[in-house]
DNA sequence: ATTACTATTTCCCGAGTAA
DNA sequence: TTTACTCGGGAAATAGTAA
């Protein structure tokens, strides 16, 4: 007897009996097991156990079949189909890619992205890294919601493309990460978290191949949105993030 | 507002309620839901759905924030950590490979099984086929249990070796078919289908390189298993078996 | 040892309804 | 409309215990 986990608080005791059967192989064989046994792995009471498997088998769940005085147990085709079911709509959860917006309004900065882009050091790694010809310059967006703050956090822990820093002897250029985005859900672009940045977490700064502000004639205050595809949400990381209305 | 699947007849309201809220991605993003449509999709009352989420709330799942007139609804970490932590349980189960195992005592059949893996073209598509060279003969087993029983209704819809039939102009000789198993656990062998067996559906004929019976001395009487490795068990067939004791 | 009954408590669900 | 309270019926959990 082996396995059961005491991971699921939420899961009631005829689905964590199925399960436990499951995880002990009872759809490919009978299993000899006693309700004390049984209520050992599940954390409850003998006689819940026993009156779990009474009404798991009036259901149609399980089949009880007692030989000598031994009682063999096993999953019927619906109880299978059950943890199936669950089995299908968590993994169409957890397995299919996920998509992260930031919402928010452009704002003017300093004007530095036209500097610091243009410098061939970060010009060439962006264009052989993130692969497009980076318009010398950033956007900057102000995000809005709290949805949208929370995955700002989360994109930068996630950003997949690493700038390095450098120094030309009369000072050093610090590094940034970047994540490739669709800005307002077309247009390729790559979010870039500058390292020593001269905002606070509130805003992100947006590079593209072409000039985004004149493409979308945007001005200051305007609303505008990124989407970033991330893989799929299995892994253990926090994927705990929002998005903006 | 999309999906929801009512197909989780075992399932309580709570865990229903995550599953309900992580398939609107509420783990990307708060969604503005009222407590009669999650009722609604719930198939439950608006008054559960309303004490549902408090105490989703009071447990750490959740997190509600009201704006304005609308309260927004989402996953926190735990929250959606409870639904990872099931779906691992529930891959575990279905993703691993799977075996059966076939049971039984080995008796004496009729002496064909040397007449027909003789005939050329039954020989040539074993050896092409199932890819080895078969001792011209077959083993007979009885099978034991109702489990072992089940298990090769099952093995015979799920054999994959398909072997022809022929006609050489006199008579017509029949098709089979074959899955390939581990006698005893560790000996390369095969379990053969015949479409026209003399015998019934509680025997099991195995074909395999090596003489068994000298291999393992066996006589009528001897008991002998079959292993089958299967894939995995996510496919909605029927893989309700059992084993033998 | 085992299973499963009865009785008691505890928890859940939903109708009614207030805010 | 909305959320969420109270409360009654009933189901679920368990202690005690029989078989």
């Amino acid at each position: 007897m082996i396995q059961y986990n005491g991971v699921m608080n939420l899961v009631n005791l005829k689905e964590k009996l199925l399960i436990f059967l499951a995880q002990n192989g009872a759809f490919t064989k009978s299993l000899s097991m006693s309700t004390s046994m049984i209520a050992q792995y599940l954390g409850t009471s003998q006689q819940s156990a026993s009156r779990i498997l009474i009404q798991l088998e009036q259901n149609g769940y399980i089949e009880k079949m007692t030989v000598g005085k031994t009682t063999l147990i096993r999953l019927t085709n619906k109880g299978l189909d059950e943890l199936r079911n669950l089995y299908t709509v968590l993994k169409s959860i957890f397995e299919k890619p996920m998509e992260i917006v930031l919402e928010g309004r452009v704002f003017s900065g300093l004007g530095e992205g036209f500097y610091y882009i243009s410098l061939p050091q970060y010009f060439e790694q962006i264009k052989e890294r993130v692969g497009f010809v980076p318009y010398p310059g950033t956007l900057n967006i102000q995000l809005l919601s709290k949805d949208s703050l929370e995955n700002r956090m989360l994109l930068e822990k996630i950003a997949d493309i690493p700038i390095d820093g450098f120094s030309n002897g009369q000072r050093t250029y610090g590094g940034a990460k970047c994540i490739k985005a669709l800005f307002n859900g077309e247009q390729e672009a790559a979010i870039i978290f500058v390292e020593r940045s001269h905002y606070g977490k509130d805003v992100i700064e947006v590079i593209a191949p072409v000039y985004l502000r004149g493409k979308y004639g945007l001005r200051d205050g305007d609303k505008v949105f990124l989407k970033v595809a991330l893989k799929n949400t299995t892994k253990n990381d926090s994927i705990i993030t929002a998005e903006a209305k």
